[in-house]
DNA sequence: TTGATATTTCGGCTATTGACGAATTATCAT
DNA sequence: ATGATAATTCGTCAATAGCCGAAATATCAA
């Protein structure tokens, strides 16, 4: 995970549709969903939502797989934690015991 | 902590030179750093440098002080909190205990 | 093969972004 | 007050982003 990397990626979640529909599926990160789900969903068109979709994908947050007629998308928890590793490994020097606030909030998250 | 001041934070740190800005601040965040510093040490445009403090200010990253003639810029770790917070609380249904990757990994990243 | 469904690609449009230099505002020293 | 330094605002420019509909591609069913 090097700078540009790391920006494409924050460019695919900086943005209101795809961070829908990412947000969407991490929530079912289980269950991978049809593009035609997602589009029914959220009210996207189709082309926009391919659009959107490749965006995530060549980001690498998101894995495809085809099952049939369908494309099932899922969310690639994976990719988040190097993303967020990214941001806290440059946080207070490198120090991640400086961190306590974030560390402690991510054991005990309030919301 | 909603989804379009989450966009707008990433939407910060979704640009080359803005995320090198908030890098060296992570990275010096107990001192705060002069606007010019960042500009002689990042060679950025001081008209071009301000445009970029003031997005990722407004995004809530940045807290900005007045010394005398100068302002120094610091990252605000808690706002990184809340953001990665923000990415957390939808994952995996909410279960964080779900997200064990993302725990051991902050317990003991490795980069 | 023909037709139906799922998804992507393409073209065109408008809106936003990021860069810079010049001018402006703010603060301080004399 | 005057001049010097720090930072911001403004105007302009080219490049990029996001949206849609229409056409193309892929897969399956009959």
């Amino acid at each position: 995970m090097d700078q540009l990397k790391a920006i494409e990626a924050f460019a695919a979640l900086a943005q209101d549709t795809r961070m829908s529909i990412y947000r969407l599926l991490v929530k079912r990160v289980s269950q991978s969903v049809r593009a035609s789900e997602i589009s029914d969903l959220l009210k996207i068109v189709p082309s926009t939502l391919s659009g959107h979709l490749a965006i995530l994908k060549r980001a690498g947050l998101l894995k495809a797989t085809r099952h049939q007629r369908e494309i099932r998308y899922a969310a690639d928890i994976a990719a988040m934690n190097e993303l967020i590793s990214f941001l806290l490994q440059d946080c207070c020097d490198g120090q991640m015991s400086n961190c306590g606030e974030i560390l402690t909030l991510l054991k005990a998250p309030e919301n």
